[in-house]
DNA sequence: GACGTAATGTTATACAATAACATTATTGCG
DNA sequence: CGCAATAATGTTATTGTATAACATTACGTC
């Protein structure tokens, strides 16, 4: 298979491992946790780790996080298959409870573009990360 | 003086050093970079150089690039002392050049406030960052 | 001048990511 | 099938980024 955006089942042991492992959690985590969860599955390295997630980004599966210089499963509103599979995506990251919420506004997508238009710059990709609290951290 | 942004002579010496390398620099530097060419005026630890920038990025004068890891000085285009001081900045990086151009458009930023808000999540920083070609670059 | 606070210096260590190289699947095709 | 091309894997070592812990020095304030 040669697409670009693969189905569970066409994952590597290598990137299903590292993908369960994101799967599993609510917060994000860092290559070495996720390579500390797969010891016991016979990963040694960093690199194994690396190269999985290397794949999972690239299939839209999983994104990274740049502020938290960690990753988590992808949980589009919309799932991945769905039509703007590779749009710009932002994230709100809770910084008491490591929750990850997961948005894309067409809208001020359009605008950044915009930007980007009038200024001359040509953006390959777009980063957007608010840190805060979550609603349920925010009233406790 | 106490207040929380200090015109340049209020800087230590260790703060001055490291905003001098930043402000005669194009592009945006490593901690570690910047460690490397102040080792002639003797700083020697990635410390030294890491609390002097936690300090000017608080005062404002200085950014972080969470995509480089690298640090740029401010480049407003109405300077830090202007009103917006600490508002929501937006950052066009281009991946040829390294040249970074900084924006802040209030209606961008007002319309992360408003999902924000609708979402319950109260953002305490925001990062945007673009990554592409700048206009220069572009054409080449 | 004594106290509290901020800045500094130094060593060691933790955490994140990649280089370089050897080996083993998998796939496509004559 | 057999072979070549490509992708994935395994392993060791290294580079790069950031902080912990602790001792010391400067500075403002009363």
């Amino acid at each position: 298979m040669k697409a670009d955006t693969r189905a569970n089942h066409d994952l590597t042991r290598n990137q299903a491992l590292v993908f369960g492992v994101l799967e599993g959690s609510e917060a994000p985590l860092s290559a070495y946790s996720i390579l500390d969860q797969l010891r016991e599955d016979g990963l040694r390295a960093p690199l194994q780790v690396y190269r999985a997630l290397e794949k999972l980004v690239d299939f839209g599966l999983v994104h990274r996080l740049e502020s938290l210089n960690a990753f988590v499963a992808c949980n589009h509103p919309s799932g991945p298959e769905a039509g703007e599979s590779h749009g710009t995506v932002a994230f709100a990251i809770c910084e008491k409870c490591d929750n990850v919420a997961e948005f894309a506004d067409p809208d001020f997508v359009e605008r950044l573009r915009g930007w980007a238009k009038a200024e001359g710059f040509e953006p390959h990709s777009t980063i957007i990360e608010l840190r805060g609290l979550c609603e349920g951290c925010c009233v406790a």
